[in-house]
DNA sequence: ACAGTTAGTTACTTTATGTAAGTAATTTTA
DNA sequence: TAAAATTACTTACATAAAGTAACTAACTGT
């Protein structure tokens, strides 16, 4: 069994580890975006990205927002649970471009 | 299609995005450990635990050294850019910190 | 000799993810 | 005005990843 590493850490590591979680959230942290953007921003399939955002909606990382204009126009954004991801990026960023760095063309 | 988000920073989301990448991760962070103890410590089954190592292994995350005592030891550790993820897991301790209390008992 | 430990592997099941097409309400274009 | 496109999804199905449990092989301690 395992009892000595922080619930609510590996809760936080979970939701990092879920496909996508975290490429979603990044893609927030540049401000409030519809559906068809993210899918066709991130390469994510429409039922995904449905889920994952009803999950993160659920965690209240996300935020729905329904303009009832003609046509009715849904936005997602980050709450400030969300937009506390920004220095964790900020580190994967950070990370990535040191070890990572981009291969030659 | 999706070409305006950076290759290396998806290839580290990804790599967080696999199960378990980051908990192996942060246990190695306390330190070189056996596979034996890993599998117990983060409740992982001796499959997955020895996929992740071989794949945190392919990227130069993980180390594996053998010890040819009697019996023979083999013990996990991070290389420098798996110690790199220091402060990404800082940042995530924080964040889960302040925004998962832990549950009232 | 027998039970236990270590570092795994193998076979099988369950869950998650991906793919493609479909839908319903509009709106733009020919 | 009819046909095509857009938005925000859902549904059905296929494939990939993860979990479970049992097994192996080499040793070790009792």
């Amino acid at each position: 069994m395992h009892t000595w590493i922080c619930p609510s850490f590996e809760k936080a590591m979970r939701l990092l580890a879920q496909r996508w979680t975290g490429m979603i959230i990044y893609q927030l942290l540049s401000g409030p975006q519809r559906f068809c953007h993210m899918e066709s921003a991130l390469g994510i399939s429409g039922k995904v990205l449905s889920d994952r955002l009803k999950d993160l909606e659920n965690e209240g990382i996300v935020k729905r927002t329904i303009y009832p204009e003609t046509p009715v126009r849904i936005e997602y954004s980050l709450t400030d649970k969300g937009l506390a991801f920004e220095p964790i990026m900020r580190e994967v960023e950070r990370w990535s471009q040191t070890w990572l760095p981009s291969a030659s063309p």
